[in-house]
DNA sequence: GGGCCGAGTTCCAAGATGCAACCCGCTGCG
DNA sequence: CGCAGCGGGTTGCATCTTGGAACTCGGCCC
């Protein structure tokens, strides 16, 4: 009935899945990579009930993808930052709007164009290989049982 | 009501979300990118439900990230291939991959490792700059309206 | 003739979602 | 003082979506 929790397979992507396999998740990272901290900025950028909002904001500073800090005492009032852990999924996030542009983008063309502060040009994301540097493609890769791989399993 | 529809959005991290951001997709992608095709094969994998299976399968179908062959007729038989669209994907479960072997596996080591034929090595997953080949980091990109982006947004 | 695939549907109860309305501790303001 | 406003949440309720198990259907195998 609820929602299969797939956090403790044997598989980094379905532990990732597990909080990433959101849209309301994803979104929020989205929006807090793009300075967004607080629970009505959040809640007017995207729409989500305050319900809704209120419960992933909770799962995800469980998850420490987020902290909730305090910038004011009386009333006491709280944004949310992306901890090192959060900021780290952006990669996900910027392969996932490089597909997004490839693949859902109409003859209008990209919505966003992501620009690179540190080479100074427009870019995109690429995911390549950490050993040769080559854009990976599935049929190059080959998954292989490591250390943390249970004896019976579903691979 | 029902689940919000991001697809449409000035956004391509709303519009992959809306398809990448269901843990059932990303799963099935993964499983396809192993070698799964046939629909017993997926539900026992993954233990989902067949109805979901089906619903998600024609889903993904409808989205061109599956295409349903027919690979014997009588009785006819189809099994659900990767497109180019869907091959695609990969990179992104990559990341995810990568990201999940940083952040969400424990003392005894993740379960899986990929090994990239082309070079010949372990490897894990590394999203870089198209222009300059630096690993991204939120903090070195910006994102700017282009041409796809209507007057009133979210961002 | 009966059982066994692979590949789906159908049914139903338990959850998850979305929306709107309500609450709470302060602050500013007339 | 009284009261509306603001940021940040809860609560309630009507719908949807999930997950699990049972049922269907066309064609082999024995």
């Amino acid at each position: 009935m609820k929602r299969t929790d797939t956090s403790g397979w044997p598989c980094t992507v379905a532990r990732s899945a597990d909080v990433l396999g959101d849209h309301w998740n994803l979104l929020l990272i989205r929006q807090a990579c793009l300075g967004v901290r607080r629970f009505d900025d959040f809640q007017a950028a995207l729409g989500i009930g305050r319900n809704i909002l209120s419960q992933r904001l909770a799962r995800l500073v469980d998850e420490c993808i987020f902290t909730r800090v305090p910038y004011q005492g009386s009333p006491a009032r709280y944004e949310y930052r992306l901890t090192d852990k959060g900021r780290d999924a952006y990669p996900i996030l910027a392969a996932m709007a490089a597909w997004g542009e490839r693949w859902l983008t109409g003859p209008e063309g990209t919505p966003l164009v992501l620009h690179h502060t540190s080479c100074d040009h427009d870019m995109h994301a690429v995911v390549v290989c950490s050993e040769c540097a080559e854009p990976l493609d599935v049929r190059n890769v080959r998954a292989k049982a490591g250390p943390g791989y249970p004896k019976a399993a579903t691979l």
